[in-house]
DNA sequence: GTCTATAGGGGGATAGAC
DNA sequence: GTCTATCCCCCTATAGAC
């Protein structure tokens, strides 16, 4: 029935983070929700920063191999073809969702997730550097093969926009009260939309840009036809 | 040569924000950078507190009279019909990308913006709330009659998932940096390709809800019509 | 391993001189 | 309007008893 100290004080520091951000969160807050002592963080982590740390390590590492298993698996099945879009989107974005619809923790986890990337504290993000250096170079490369007529730069962007609207979707629950009662407790149907959405906007025509233009000139707005 | 210390210290606190957080970022940090004495944000705005407020609320009520400015000018112009799409993603994200291209605060302060949303402390959201009362409820309405063949639960879910990848394209120079080197440099450039993504991602074809969880129990009965 | 107690440093806010 | 000085709070981290 006891459990350890240790697992005690990261899940109360991930609900805590979540809620009140990194920083705002303190030590004493979290050893009160776990019911453990001021010193037990330091005792077991050494500090507020290797507990934060911690905290990331414990799901993340799993989550991207599990991004990665799932890529593998597509590729596997692809005998060396391009695979499509919609299962890269899938191993990548897919995965997350999931987890995101764990109620044993991992759907606190990508919640804080969520709000990590666009709150940069410097050893964070370092830290997420590393982490997600194999995933994306993965994934990179498996975009890049299955999308040969969407320039490079282009799909990062895109990439960067999905990012975006997964953060959103995994971390929105009280964002999104600003746009009025909505019903987010499916997770099949935030993955389904979720999914949806993103191949839409990944399969976009390709948006007409100025060749590198020096001076100002009209732009035609039309756009071309993507691959 | 001298400005006004209130000014200074609404554009010190915007900066530091933007860099830190609205938590992290200390009253002794943004009178030093405005070079103004610590008790100055007490006489000026009476809290901390007042003083976030007041940083948002210069920026952000301007910039929601903006989108409904280019909202109504586009329903003048069509009479009565249903705007396009791309008109309306046009009037309420196009603006917004424009004023993070503002050098001249406009982008520190959409910056701020963007992880704001994800970093929910009571008093901003509940502020926020009010801030975006009326524009949200001028663009629902908008986007309800371009699109009468989106369910509306559906629709909310898009404008959520589109919030999340203008965020990501505004605040996430950082983020960015993750998936490689990147040209950020050309507001022109992201503008489009934002646009195109999102138009992608809203008139993408509508997930099919119903037929996902065969495995599991029923669902609800129907995902409405499609078009 | 777990606790109490405390060191040592900032934090926001304010009183009162100028 | 601006400054100095200060109050009182809470923070992280650690020493040392049990």
């Amino acid at each position: 029935m006891e459990t350890d100290t240790r697992i005690r004080i990261l899940d109360a520091a991930e609900r805590l983070f979540v809620m009140h951000g990194l920083d705002a969160t303190t030590l004493r807050m979290i050893t009160a929700e776990a019911q453990a002592n001021l010193a037990a963080v330091n005792y077991h982590f050494g500090s507020k920063e290797a507990l934060t740390e911690a905290v990331f390590r414990r799901r993340l590492t799993w989550l991207n191999e599990q991004r990665i298993a799932a890529l593998s698996a597509f590729e596997a099945e692809a005998k060396g073809q391009p695979l499509k879009p919609r299962q890269i989107v899938e191993a990548f974005f897919g995965v997350a969702i999931r987890m995101a619809a764990d109620h044993n923790g991992g759907q606190t986890f990508m919640r804080l997730l969520g709000r990590t990337y666009t709150e940069p504290t410097e050893f964070v993000r370092k830290f997420l550097a590393e982490e997600y250096a194999e995933v994306i170079a993965r994934f990179k490369a498996a975009f890049f093969k299955a999308l040969p007529d969407v320039p490079q730069e282009e799909f990062l962007w895109r990439f960067h926009f999905m990012m975006g609207a997964l953060s959103y979707a995994i971390s929105g629950t009280e964002a999104l009260r600003l746009l009025g009662p909505i019903d987010d407790s499916d997770p099949e149907a935030l993955y389904a939309r979720l999914m949806s959405f993103l191949i839409g906007g990944l399969r976009a025509p390709l948006p007409d840009l100025v060749v590198k233009p020096v001076a100002k000139t009209a732009r035609k707005p039309r756009a071309k036809r993507a691959a």
